[in-house]
RNA sequence: GGUCCCUUCGUCUAUCGGUUAGGACAUCAGAUUUUCAAUCUGGGGAGAGGGGUUCGACUCCCCUAGGGACUACCA
């Protein structure tokens, strides 16, 4: 009897490195899963490697599930702080006759496992069924894991089914190194006993541990947690997700513009779907989430379908805050707006945002908002300023002057009133119109354009050219 | 080398023994058009190969090929 909530999770990077898109999907269908079933979903920082964890990259994990939305239900546990914990229950291995000092040196344990190697077998050590005399008293030794030598052990997994593996396959591996430091197998097992998981949702690379580590679990007495070893994501390629695939960090999305919401459904359907559902709120993947429904291929990262998301996510955002987001990705490359011009873009933004699939391609998209007068034309542009063609402007401009109201479907029938009080396609100043006002920069619809540089900017650029 | 996992359009996927194998992204064509997009309409495009099991296989089994993970006193 325990008032422990049924489903618990958890996430364990290791912070070597910041979060990368692999984790976070990882981190996410964890977190999918205890939001599905009403439970937890915890968080587990695996900094028992002292040599490669660093603050930088603890706070660089929690920043990108931050930044994801993925929120613990509780303190992050950090592993290293419990490796006492890990002690005793290794010396209860040991006093159960399920673990042993062993004295070899790396140097003969690396030869002792490529004989092993050789013989079809994995490693066992020479001092499994010794116990060392005096003239070992001062000498450093590791424990090892005492695994059987016949038999199977059988891993139930919720995404890859069942899988079988032979005892005498798996090494006796340490549990406790010379200086007395815990590993990831032995730690990995108490922990999430301790935390009360019950689903270790991870990535498959970690199915071959799923047998040691079940090993382990019986080995303490402690109840097995269900497993879901969820495929790997590759890059396009086909290969692991690496380097030369471009970004990897959660953060360098965050730069390149993509928004959360974006990353959650994408990864989401990156391995997992709901029939044909391909757009999909948080609430939806929640009540939708099943560990059943994920895929056991590896995927890959598809940029496209990424951005499709993005741009659509972008469209329906609040305005103010992909304005926030242009402001800041603006200020990086070093234009920092203030003032009217800033109110210009932020005003403009409801016209724009639905013109880039990324923050960034709307910083281009943006710019004829912002750009500075007077704007230089080039040579094609000036040429087709015909004296016919300004008068035509000139006369518009008038009209736009005394337009009694500035929005983007007011001035699109002005113009097309225009036009035809004219007796002219808009080919006759459209043209011309638009490189007064946006010297050639990527712009909408001209009545898009004018709405949203305002009444007073865009006339002003006319009459830079008209006057 | 050994162990284990995986394999439906270019990509993400649906299908859970009987479908003209569906959808999305991408792509191509057309429409629209004042630039670039967007949008709309339509098209092409898949069960890795070979054996079985079965009245009937994408679906179940085996083999081959290809891809991946693990094989540390890393996690």
């Amino acid at each position: 009897m325990s008032d422990r909530p049924a489903v618990v999770t958890r996430f364990a990077p290791s912070p070597t490195g910041y979060l990368h898109i692999g984790g976070a999907r990882t981190a996410l269908f964890n977190w999918l899963f205890a939001r599905h079933c009403g439970g937890k979903f915890l968080l587990r920082v695996e900094d028992t490697d002292r040599e490669r964890s660093t603050e930088a990259a603890v706070a660089a994990i929690f920043e990108g599930l931050d930044w994801l939305g993925l929120k613990a239900d509780a303190e992050p546990v950090f592993q290293f702080a419990r490796a006492e914990r890990h002690r005793e229950a290794v010396m209860d291995l040991v006093a159960k006759g399920r673990a042993y000092r062993c004295y070899m040196t790396p140097e003969q344990a690396d030869a002792q496992r490529e004989q092993a190697r050789a013989e079809g077998r994995a490693l066992r050590s020479s001092w499994r069924d010794r116990i060392a005399g005096p003239d070992k008293d001062n000498q450093p030794f590791v424990i090892r894991f005492k695994g059987p030598v016949d038999g199977d052990t059988v891993v139930e997994d919720l995404v890859q089914g069942r899988v079988t593996f032979h005892n005498r396959d798996l090494d006796d591996l340490v549990l406790l190194r010379t200086d007395g430091a815990p590993t990831y197998n032995l730690a990995v097992v108490v922990d999430d006993h301790d935390m009360g998981v019950t689903h270790v949702i991870r990535g498959d690379d970690h199915l071959n541990n799923a047998a040691r580590q079940s090993l382990i679990y019986e080995a303490l007495d402690f109840t097995k947690p269900a497993f879901a070893h969820i495929p790997l994501i590759h890059g396009p390629d086909g290969a692991k997700l690496s380097k030369r695939h471009g970004a990897q960090a959660v953060g360098d999305y965050a730069d390149l513009g993509y928004l959360p919401e974006t990353l959650r459904n994408y990864l989401a359907r990156l391995g997992w779907s709901h029939g044909d559902d391909e757009i999909f709120s948080d609430e939806e993947a929640i009540a939708w989430f099943n560990i059943a429904d994920v895929n056991k291929g590896a995927s890959r990262l598809d940029w496209d379908k990424l951005n499709h998301i993005n741009a659509h996510y972008l469209k329906s955002a609040d305005p103010h805050r992909i304005a926030d987001l242009v402001l800041k990705a603006l200020a990086a490359r070093g234009t920092v707006l203030e003032g009217p011009l800033e109110a210009r873009l932020r005003a403009a933004m409801p016209l724009l945002q639905d013109r880039g699939k990324t923050v960034l391609e709307l910083v281009d998209q943006m710019a004829f908002v912002i750009a500075l007068r007077p704007l230089v034309l080039d040579d094609k542009a000036t040429k087709s300023l015909t004296e016919e063609t300004v008068a035509r402007l000139s006369r518009l401009r008038d009209r736009l002057q005394t337009a009694p109201v500035w929005t983007a479907p007011d001035l699109e029938a002005l113009l097309k009133d225009f036009a035809e009080q004219e007796a002219v396609g808009f080919g006759k100043f459209g043209p011309a119109l638009r490189a007064i006002l946006t010297a050639g920069l990527p712009a909408p619809d001209l009545g898009k354009t004018l709405a949203a540089l305002n009444r007073d900017e865009s006339l002003t650029r006319m009459d830079d050219r008209l006057l």
